[in-house]
RNA sequence: CUGGGUGUGGCGCAGUUGGUAGCGCGCUACCUUGGGGUGGUAGAGGCCGUGGGUUCAAGUCCCGUCACUCAGACCA
């Protein structure tokens, strides 16, 4: 079987149309589904089995890190809002605002949660007042809702579902440690969870987040060399503190603030799993995080003993707790064959009676297309070889994808050049720090700044768009 | 937000100079079906996104509005 050979006919070829392919992928896997409010859309029990396990292994992580989850309220007054300038001004122009309480008007409209930290920070200025109180790490699993223009399933909705952490610390040197740490958890997770590479940064002044001492992020570059914000850690300092009048007495008895955190991670990380490791037979699955692992596909099965063959191979294969599916429905084999393949289900076991006859059965890997003839005996190591092997094939083939699509360029003409005739991708480049000059780059080749990553190289000592002195090497790419 | 495209059974589409909706898939029943979306017979199902207008008559023409989508701007 040709590898690239396309089976699928309800999908769009990603060649013909990116965007197209994205969306029948969302649909058609049965991810999401519309809803009459543009931007809201319904999460299908297969998506949300995908965020269950995103949720069940990060929340592991985090709480493997010291962290604990709490619940907010999802209103915000607005006078709580506006207490922290640059904050309000970041997230005014895409609230949405509570203004009755049934038919009566509220003497002070509620703005319905963007992000959480002044809730976070209004709570920690009741309940820290010692040294002792310290540290508080903090997570929340919630929605939140940010009023944007232009939605797209998973990458831009108009209320989606993240976690948000927050944490405050005594001394700034913790804070900056956790936001670290954070960041670590989050590209480890995207790494070891979803396949997926990511670059670990820092982002400029100006893409920082509104109210951040400093931004890290984690970008990731999708199949059509887009670049994907995958996960943030922000650093606040004491700035959030002093706004929301934190204070604690410290060792000496002085009166002083405590230093924040927060990160956070989305539904958005499906976006990226989409567009990661689709392929043009639909999705396809990291399978940490695949809610069916292994489908079982019989053969004939209306003949004897085959479906009590499937159902065993189905205990054998859930005893070793790996989620199993067995499909008898009356579909032929074909169809369901192409149903989990857009579905991007990691394995598919044909159980039919030649194979009960020779005590084997057939084991294909959705990943790369590969089919292979195994003895019933090897059905468990089979199958878990075959994870492995579709985990460890995925991260391989986004790495040389992000590889492949990564240039290293020393003049403005160079990236609009690359860009032209290799496509969209992440440009390496030196800056200087200037904002002019960012914006600079923007405006001349159409790529902005991703971040400036912790493997710093130096490509050249000036900057690719005024020729002073570089102070950074900078990824530049177009975004989503 | 700006500009383009699209809204007709569950899905994908057709519908001429305005005359009261048609096809494929799917669905239901029965039969058939061995390895890439089996084949057959019969049947059910839509008032055309939504609100107004023109007209004897509107899916079709006009205006508004909502949603989806593409490109951009904006935003994280």
């Amino acid at each position: 079987m040709a590898k690239d050979k396309k089976m699928v006919t309800e999908i769009t070829s990603m060649d013909e149309d990116f965007a197209q392919w994205y969306t029948d992928i969302c649909k058609k896997a049965e991810l999401v589904e519309y809803t009459s409010v543009k931007g809201c859309m319904v999460i299908r029990p297969y998506g949300y089995a995908v965020w269950e396990n995103i949720q069940k292994i990060l929340d592991g992580m985090f709480k493997a890190t010291g962290h604990e989850n709490v619940c907010m309220p999802m209103f915000i007054p607005e006078s709580l809002l506006q207490k922290e300038k640059d904050h309000v001004e970041g997230f005014a122009p895409e609230v949405a605002w509570v203004t009755h309480g049934g038919n009566e008007k509220l003497e002070e409209r509620l703005c319905v949660r963007p992000t959480s930290e002044t809730l976070f920070c209004e709570h920690y200025a009741n309940i820290v007042h010692s040294y002792r109180d310290l540290p508080k790490l903090y997570n929340q699993w919630v929605s939140v809702v940010r009023w944007e223009k232009t939605t797209r399933p998973f990458l831009r909705s108009r209320e989606f579902l993240w976690q948000e952490g927050h944490t405050i610390h005594a001394t700034a040197e913790e804070a900056i440690e956790e936001t670290e740490r954070m960041l670590n958890v989050y590209a480890q997770f995207c790494e070891e969870s979803l396949a997926m590479p990511v670059v670990k940064g820092k982002k400029t002044e100006s893409d920082k987040f509104a109210g951040a001492v400093s931004t890290y992020a984690i970008e990731a570059l999708m199949h059509d060399g887009k670049a994907l914000q995958a996960g943030t850690s922000h650093y606040f300092g004491d700035g959030f503190a002093k706004a929301f009048g934190i204070e604690y007495t410290d060792k000496s008895n002085k009166r002083v603030n405590p230093h924040q955190t927060s990160w956070g991670v989305t539904t958005r990380l499906i976006g990226a799993v989409i567009m990661t490791h689709g392929d043009n037979n639909g999705l396809v699955l990291p399978p940490a995080v695949a809610p069916v692992q292994a489908v079982i596909i019989p053969i004939a099965q209306h003949k004897d003993g085959v479906l009590d063959k499937a159902n065993e191979l189905k205990k054998r294969l859930s005893d070793i707790n790996i989620r199993v599916k067995l499909d008898d429905s009356e579909n032929s084999p074909g169809w369901k064959f192409a149903e989990y393949e857009m579905k991007g289900v990691p394995v598919r076991v044909e159980i039919g009676p030649k194979d009960i006859e020779n005590g084997q059965c057939v084991i294909a890997s959705r990943w790369n297309g590969e089919k292979v003839t195994v003895s019933l005996d090897e059905l468990e190591t089979t199958v878990q070889q075959k994870l492995k092997e579709a985990h460890d094939g995925m991260y391989n083939k986004a790495l040389e994808n992000q590889k492949n699509r990564t240039y290293a360029c020393t003049t403005l003409d160079e990236i609009s050049k690359t860009l032209e005739e290799k496509g969209d991708g992440f440009i390496k480049a030196m800056w200087c720090g200037d904002e002019a000059c960012e914006d600079g780059v923007k405006e001349k080749t159409g790529v902005g700044s991703r971040c400036i990553p912790f493997e710093h190289e130096q490509l050249s000592d000036k900057c690719i768009c005024c020729g002073k002195p570089a102070k950074y090497m900078v990824y530049w790419g177009k975004a989503y």
